[in-house]
DNA sequence: ATAGGGTTAG
């Protein structure tokens, strides 16, 4: 037959053959057998003829004819063919046709086994994996060095350590402990497991290095939060001959990421044009979080809008990420409610972002938006969002909602009750700290440092010296180390009290290098206090550890202040201007009808500032009808705000709870973030407002929350 | 005839 002569080295040896010319021949030389089934018995019966049909299938109905076509020709019971069969299946993504061509083989071998296990491997049906792998040897069969790969890299999705150990016992046991391929697998297996130093115990003993074993061990160290090691590693790696390839400088990309470094990162990056990787899309993602997280956030989103196929969550994810940590919230929260509705399904770690973009900006009613977002997806029992979740309710101001986050999450961990208590240490509320802490023990969920951070903010933050003092010394009974953090904690705690010479000794016994926030809290303390010379001293301490930081300047002349020493607080200005530095301006938001409003000092700039002013005029008169006094002196001399603003007395908390009163209904709780301290008059003035006007108003600063209510403050007026 | 490594992050 001329037809059968022309066509089939066409279709068996051209590789550019299309998915509809496949399915049309085969379609046609499957009719054609009807009509002549002799002639075509020997093309029918040719191997390599089905074998290239498979080979070159695009469709699931192209698979299903051959199929067809195996079984009228008596080959159904062929292992080579069938196991082709089912690696295309598996190529097209068809596990479950995989399966019961799988199922349907009576005495599958090894290499079926193999095809079956590698189906479950690549669509991520690590447990199916596993399963198979378990039934394989039930059966009798050995698995091989095509068989280990798939089942190491399933025990290190699953996490399984015990069943980890169990396998590198059969890798032994069936004679591959020392093929590198499966070598390479038990690198990444252990490192996967946070055992590290296994991982380099296996990676050492390898005498054949390929760049899968390298980049194993890189991303092992850049797993397990030792990104210098991870540089080492690859530094170690371009000794060698070993080339890196676009995989291997993921990682190394996300080792820089993680240290920071900008001039090294873009020096790689440089590398990567010149090898020509740099239209690589997973690696381009990797450049992404990486500029995106050292701050060139507008380097990322140009990577970012290059973006081929924009249904990737993981560019998403680097980008969203990259702007909720560097103080682009609003563009976060942007970019996300633009990925939700051009339909892309973000996962976890979307989520995860998007919530701590939510806490940045503040708003409560965002973070009821996020909050209901969350529960309708399918996260709504993410461990990890949920804490995030808990986080920023605690930041946007509602401790009480973050709560009922707490209450509804079934699985609790340390972080998430360490976070929850950390809530109530930022909002004062000492006590329901403590509370939940006895709660978590009896729960038997072990405290950490972090735990010890929440609860010693929490006694700080509420005044509970004797218990902040105990709980302090109950960490050696967990064995954890105090850390700076813990110890200014405790400064805090000993210099509210009025202890500062106690404070002082205090740091001097510390066994670690005291830091920033000790000195701080000490120069707090100071002013509070009225001590100068101590004040001065922790402060020459500070503009040392952290020269260019306004913020301890500005204590600094505020203790002078307080001590009426008005040519040091002079002096401190011109301190300031010799050292070129900038103070920053203050302004304040508030959330009404779901619409922040941000306001600077003096600021006239709101279409409602007519308004705003003669509430404010009318506030100024009922609280001089109280008799409320003016603190003056730190009003003019306070050197968070610039100068012509300082003469007009009228701060931006002042003016975002004026237009806040005038906006809501009687009774409503008032918000506000502010983004630096408190400054002493607006706090007198707020706690008076709040009894006059009947309101709660809560105002987030830069370190804390003030609940104002019936002429009081949370704070107890020590901030 | 079949294989291995990577990326966001409370």
């Amino acid at each position: 037959m001329a037809l059968i002569c022309t066509i089939p080295p066409y279709i068996t040896k051209h590789k550019n053959v299309t998915p509809f010319e496949i399915h049309k021949f085969v379609k046609h030389l499957c009719s054609l057998s009807l009509h002549y089934p002799h002639e075509f018995d020997h093309c029918f019966k040719s191997h390599s003829f089905y074998a290239s049909l498979i080979d070159n299938s695009t469709h699931i109905t192209h698979l299903y004819q051959v199929h067809n076509q195996l079984v009228l020709s008596g080959l159904q019971h062929n292992r080579f063919l069938m196991t082709k069969l089912v690696n295309q299946s598996s190529n097209l993504g068809q596990i479950f046709y995989a399966r019961k061509l799988f199922d349907e083989f009576p005495d599958p071998d090894l290499f079926m086994w193999n095809a079956i296990i590698r189906t479950y491997s690549r669509n991520n049906m690590y447990r199916n994996v596993i399963e198979m792998y378990r039934w394989m040897k039930w059966v009798g069969l050995h698995p091989d060095k095509f068989t280990f790969p798939c089942v190491l890299k399933a025990c290190s999705e699953l996490l399984d350590f015990g069943l980890s150990c169990l396998v590198h016992a059969h890798v032994i046991v069936y004679g591959f402990g020392s093929h590198v391929f499966v070598q390479n697998g038990l690198v990444a297996l252990y490192a996967k497991c946070g055992r590290i130093g296994m991982a380099r115990m296996v990676f050492d003993r390898l005498y054949d290095r390929t760049i899968v074993s390298w980049t194993a061990i890189v991303s092992g160290y850049g797993q397990n939060g030792e990104p210098w090691e991870a540089l080492r590693m690859f530094d170690q790696m371009r000794k060698t001959d070993v080339k890196p390839d676009w995989i291997s400088l993921v990682s190394v990309m996300r080792a820089y990421t993680d240290v920071d470094d900008l001039e090294q990162g873009r020096s790689l990056h440089g590398c990567i044009i010149k090898m020509g990787l740099e239209e690589e899309p997973d690696l381009l993602i990797s450049l992404t979080a990486f500029y995106a997280k050292c701050g060139e956030v507008t380097v990322a989103k140009s990577f970012f809008d290059k973006m081929k196929t924009p249904n990737k969550v993981m560019m998403w994810n680097a980008m969203i990420s990259g702007y909720a940590k560097n103080g682009h919230a609003e563009e976060a929260v942007e970019l996300f409610q633009a990925m939700i509705s051009r339909n892309i399904k973000p996962d976890s770690i979307t989520l995860r972002s998007a919530v701590l973009a939510c806490a940045q900006v503040g708003s409560l009613k965002l973070a009821q938006w996020m909050d209901d977002y969350v529960r309708k997806s399918k996260y709504g029992g993410d461990i990890f969002v949920n804490t995030t979740l808990i986080d920023m309710y605690a930041k946007c101001g509602s401790v009480e909602s973050a709560r009922l986050v707490f209450d509804r999450a079934s699985v609790k961990d340390v972080v998430m009750w360490s976070a929850m208590i950390m809530g109530y240490g930022l909002h004062g509320q000492g006590w329901e700290a403590i509370y939940l802490y006895h709660a978590m023990k009896q729960e038997g969920v072990c405290p950490n440092d972090v735990t010890f951070i929440g609860l010693l903010t929490a006694c700080s933050h509420s005044g509970l010296i004797k218990q902040g003092w105990e709980l302090f010394h109950c960490m050696r009974d967990f064995g954890i180390k105090p850390r700076n953090e813990h110890y200014s904690c405790v400064v805090d705690l000993l210099g509210r009290a009025g202890y500062l010479k106690q404070a002082y000794v205090f740091i001097l016994k510390m066994p670690i290098e005291p830091g920033v926030s000790v000195w701080g809290a000490l120069l707090s303390a100071c002013k509070i206090h009225r001590c100068v010379t101590l004040g001065e001293y922790a402060a020459q301490k500070l503009f040392s550890l952290d020269p260019y930081n306004t913020g301890h300047y500005v204590q600094l002349s505020n203790l002078y202040a307080s001590s009426r020493m008005w040519d040091r607080v002079a002096y401190i200005r011109v301190l300031m201007k010799e050292k070129g530095l900038t103070k920053y301006l203050g302004y304040s938001v508030i959330d009404i009808n779901e619409k922040l409003h941000t306001f600077h000092a003096g600021d006239m700039s709101h279409p409602q500032a007519k308004e705003i002013f003669y509430e404010l005029q009318r506030q100024e008169r009922r609280l001089k009808e109280v008799g409320f006094v003016p603190h003056t002196e730190s009003v003019l001399h306070d050197l968070n705000y610039e100068e012509k603003e300082e003469n007009l007395c009228i701060h931006s908390e002042r003016i975002a709870v004026a237009y806040g009163l005038i906006s809501t209904a009687p009774r409503t709780t008032l918000r506000i973030t502010k983004n630096l301290r408190a400054c002493v008059n607006c706090h007198s003035a707020i706690k008076l407002i709040s009894k006059l006007f009947e309101r709660e108003i809560i105002v987030r600063d830069a370190n804390r929350f003030h609940h104002f209510k019936d002429g009081l403050c949370s704070c107890g007026d020590y901030w």
